[in-house]
DNA sequence: ACGATTCTGTGACGCAGGTCACATACCTAT
DNA sequence: ATAGGTATGTGACCTGCGTCACAGAATCGT
């Protein structure tokens, strides 16, 4: 089946075809079953909103395919991104397991495939299948880590440089072959997001980006990013 | 049974009088017999470490009596406080969970009764016990959510003195009676340690808390601190 | 009770980066 | 094409706060 914005939807958890990379979905077959009964599909164009901050919590989110920004905000509109969350790992999950209200708006970055849970049915089905906690506890223990990371990246670091050379290298990361100072990766977020990813304003992102171009460090042709030196980088951080 | 550093300690887990008020300790008699029987009781005095950043993890902690700083520094002496762990709440979860290293140091900010639980033990214990995997994502849970609340302070925040006025009122929260515009609490962090929690240079700290006395929004005597005008401090942040 | 640490308070100085104000480049739709 | 919106690039200005350098207070250990 295909659903609007050209996308391929994948209908069936117990035959997805790349649960098993997943963080959440890589689940024995009668659990994926019991999941498969009670989630619901939708897809989403880019910038719709699965949540937002403050409300009440109705379930938790798979997000099957594309990605999605959660952030929160001030009223004076000052915006700090907290994640982006990647195809396999679970939106909302804090505050439903919490019993809380959502702590971040989720928006999504491209057109996705969602998979909703309900809070009730979704605790249930927690309470009836051990395995599955642990993967809740698995998905949670990503996010606290992920935190952290933003954590150190906000406080540890001495200018905005550093903190854009800090997130740069965590994107390269799962790219990266060992032996190479190089690394290419496609940014899908603008200058403004990373800003609001780093906690700095966007001229501030557009200046950096310029002198690490001068510089050699990195270079940049529409969405694609070539990290060229990758010790360069690190040299930069203080770490 | 009385440990050195002058403190009672509490042996039993099936019995401990306080066990209803806390996060994880709260579980039925059956399971908390099993974990009493994994459990081993420790004791250490201020300024000992449970563990240290990049360990690997031998296990989680419970603190029953005390408190305890979570950090991570980086190489040029910078720190940062991710979080101050309570009675009741478990240290290197998720670290133990997510069977990685320990992404913090955990440091007693006073002498500290611990119970330790040993990886092999705890995750065997989780296993059997399903009521208690879902006390261990409450607790995730509530480490993703004050995590967010500090990447809130760090990113959204304008100046440090904003910064420390969102800290100062969410230390204030658990005291406050609704319709009072003051609050009492001993604050028991130096200014150093409240300048690693918000990011911030210890003297910049000292600065903001003098010009805050000044405004008569706050006054200090030793380790107590009045909070004169809660509205004023609010009007600080711009949230 | 003693010095020895460890905390707190304050001035002087410099610069990183926020803000404002534009100019230009890039998409997307009609 | 053309236009309207969004993204990027860059200069000018100014202020918050980090750093260094001390001095006084408080706390600790023996």
């Amino acid at each position: 089946m295909r659903s609007p914005y050209g996308l391929q939807i994948i209908e069936n958890c117990v035959t997805c075809p790349v649960k098993e990379q997943r963080l959440f979905c890589n689940l024995p077959k009668g659990t994926l079953q019991a999941l498969q009964a009670i989630k619901s599909t939708a897809t989403y164009p880019k910038g719709a909103m699965l949540f937002v901050e403050g409300q009440e919590s109705r379930g938790a989110f798979i997000l099957c395919k594309g990605k999605a920004k959660l952030y929160t905000s001030s009223s004076d509109g000052r915006t700090i991104i907290l994640r982006i969350v990647q195809p396999g790992e679970v939106l909302g999950l804090t505050s439903t397991i919490g019993n809380k209200a959502y702590e971040a708006t989720a928006e999504m970055l491209e057109p996705s495939q969602v998979n909703f849970l309900p809070k009730e049915e979704f605790l249930r089905f927690l309470a009836q299948h051990g395995e599955a906690s642990l993967h809740v506890g698995k998905q949670l223990s990503a996010n606290c880590a992920s935190a952290y990371d933003e954590i150190r990246c906000l406080g540890l670091s001495a200018s905005s440089t550093e903190k854009l050379a800090r997130m740069l290298l965590s994107w390269a990361a799962p790219e990266m072959k060992p032996g190479t100072n190089e690394a290419r990766l496609t940014l899908s977020l603008t200058h403004e997001e990373i800003a609001q990813m780093i906690g700095a304003s966007r001229e501030t992102v557009t200046r950096i980006f310029s002198t690490l171009k001068k510089k050699n460090l990195v270079s940049i042709k529409g969405a694609m990013l070539w990290i060229r030196d990758i010790g360069g980088l690190r040299r930069m951080i203080a770490n």
